[in-house]
DNA sequence: CCTATGTATGAATATCTATTCATATATAGG
DNA sequence: CCTATATATGAATAGATATTCATACATAGG
């Protein structure tokens, strides 16, 4: 399977280069990770990561805004869950590379280095 | 399909946040995509990209350095590519993903601001 | 109402990073 | 060798951003 040309849009290619960005940060990224399963409330998913109130509520601002997780209230807590099957996929996909990825290799610093 | 519960380890979920935030600059992201069908030399890709030769060879050290692309020289010009098949996988779901959502959708930005 | 709980938000900051400019390195050809 | 071409690299900087702290907002229950 050969890759087909794909042209983008200058602003597909600033949409795609948002959506990685957002996920390219350890915290918020564990964030997404922790909501790919099951909708968590904000302080459940602060205790988890050991994040503060504050970080997680302003991460899932951003997440949020770029439609990768929705929230909907119960009660007096507001449950986090990921948008759509789509970005889940997404991200399932990714995930699993790294994962191939981690067991294939073990390299050696001067390995990276002459990468 | 339902997600399986995945569990990563921090070095993982580092290594996963670093692939996408490498991405998640326009420019390299425009590099990547440019190096998705065929190998290239770095002046190629600056000029196409209307880049400085020099920002795109810091941003070519970085994707080397992550193995998102791979270099081979040819004469005096140095040819980069996608690092490896899986790569390109991944790289492909998300564009999918993005194209996807750019054509279904057309939000308002009150809707946006919603979300 | 008043309080407690859960969440959001704004300001401040220390850190990071993308970009530019100047320059070094490497290779091919005459 | 010497020059031209192609690429890499280092320093400097302007701008972005992750995190913290303090505080505001919203809701449920008594």
């Amino acid at each position: 399977m050969t890759q087909p040309i794909l042209q983008l849009s200058d602003d597909q290619t600033a949409d795609l280069a948002e959506m990685f960005r957002l996920l390219g940060d350890p915290t918020r990224l564990k964030i997404v990770l922790a909501l790919l399963d099951e909708a968590v409330p904000v302080g459940t998913i602060a205790e988890r990561m050991g994040a503060s109130q504050s970080l997680v509520s302003h991460h899932l601002r951003l997440l949020r805004a770029a439609r990768i997780v929705r929230h909907e209230r119960k009660g007096r807590e507001i449950h986090y869950r990921i948008h759509d099957h789509h970005v889940a996929c997404v991200i399932d996909d990714m995930v699993a590379h790294v994962a191939e990825v981690h067991e294939a290799r073990s390299l050696t610093a001067q390995e990276v280095e002459n990468a």
